[in-house]
DNA sequence: CGTGAAACCGTCGCCCC
DNA sequence: GGGGCGACGGTTTCACG
C-alpha cells in the first residue's frame, strides 16, 4: 500500500490540497485536468493510503493569545529505548508541547512549545519538563519573531528530482 | 479588528476546524450548537479577521519521499535589522527550508528543513546556506524520528486560562 | 476516466429575538 | 447585534457506460 507510486496527477492533487485544504472537489478536478468523480476517488485513495493524514485550519497563534513560542533542547540521562519512549509519551500528554523530535548529536530531543505568556511557559518548564524523570538538561530559546512557517513539503523539489532520475 | 474578543462559540469553531479543516459547515454548526447560517457567518468573520490564516492538507512527508528532516541553528555575523531581514528573505526563497524563526540566545535563527535524501540536504547546506553572505555558523541536527507533530495551538490551555482570569 | 442523476451542502434573503 | 427558517444553485457522490 505504501509502495504504491503516485502519478503526476496524484502529486498535483496533494500539492493543491496542501496549499488550500478547503478547495472544492470540482475546482481541484479542474486544476488537475480531470473531471470531478475520478478526482474524488483519487483523493479518497490518497487519504486511505495515508498520503493525506488530515486537514487542518491554520490559526493565528498570536491573535488567539499564544504570544510565546519556545524551542527546547532536551538531554536525557538514559537513552535506552524504553526511556526514550517514556519521554516521548510524556511529551504527547503535554498540550504546550506541539512538536517533539528525536535528534542526533549532543541533544536528544527538540521540542516546539507554545504558551499564552512567559509565566505559563516557565511554570511548565520548572514544574513539568525539568521535573520529569530522566531529564538531564534543558536549553530553551525564545522565538523573537517568525520569518517563515510553511506547511508540509516542497513539491517543487520532488518534481525536480523526478526529472533528474527519469 | 484584531481587538475583537472571541466568545466560546468562536473558540469552539476554531478548535474544530483546527482538528478537521474539511468539516462541512452543517457538521460544524451541529458541533458548536448553532444552525448553519450563523455558523458560516462566524467562520467567514474569523477568516477575514485573520484568526484563520488558511486550510492545508497534512501530507505524509516520508511516504512522499522526503526522508530527511533537519533542524539547523544559524548564527549570523551581523545582527543589524537590515541583515536579519536579508537572511529571512533568503530563507523564504529556499524551498527546503519550511520554517525559519529568529531566536534569542547564542544562535540567531532556527530552521526546519526537509529533503528527499541526505545528499540533497548536504548540497543545500554547503552550496546555499553556508555560502550565503553574513552566515557565520551553522549547526545541523538530523531528526532520527518524530514523536509528536500536532498542528496549531492547544485550545484546552486557552479555556483553562479563561476560567482563571474570569 | 467520463456522463448523468440524486442527495446534500453552501449560501442568500428574510424574519425573529 | 446574533440566531433560525426556507429556497436556490452548486457540489458531492452514486450507478453506469
Amino acid at each position: 500500500m505504501s509502495g504504491t507510486r503516485l502519478d503526476p496527477i496524484d502529486r498535483k492533487i496533494l500539492a493543491e490540497l496542501q496549499a488550500d485544504g478547503r478547495m472544492t472537489n470540482v475546482e481541484l478536478a479542474r486544476r488537475v485536468g480531470i473531471s470531478a468523480p475520478p478526482c474524488l476517488r483519487r483523493v479518497r485513495t490518497l487519504e486511505e493510503a495515508g498520503y493525506i493524514k488530515g486537514y487542518h485550519a491554520d490559526v493565528d497563534a498570536r491573535e488567539l493569545g499564544f504570544e510565546v513560542q519556545v524551542f527546547a533542547m532536551v538531554g536525557l540521562q538514559s537513552q535506552a529505548e524504553a526511556d526514550l519512549v517514556t519521554f516521548e509519551n510524556r511529551c504527547r500528554a503535554w498540550p504546550l508541547v506541539r512538536e517533539c523530535h528525536m535528534l542526533n548529536g549532543e541533544v536528544d530531543f527538540i521540542l516546539k512549545c507554545v504558551a499564552p505568556d512567559l509565566s505559563t511557559f516557565q511554570s511548565f518548564l520548572t514544574e513539568d519538563l525539568l521535573r520529569a524523570e530522566n531529564v538531564a538538561s534543558v536549553k530553551t530559546s525564545l522565538v523573537i519573531r517568525g520569518a517563515k512557517d510553511d506547511p508540509g513539503v516542497p513539491f517543487e523539489v520532488l518534481e525536480e528530482r523526478m526529472m533528474r532520475t527519469a
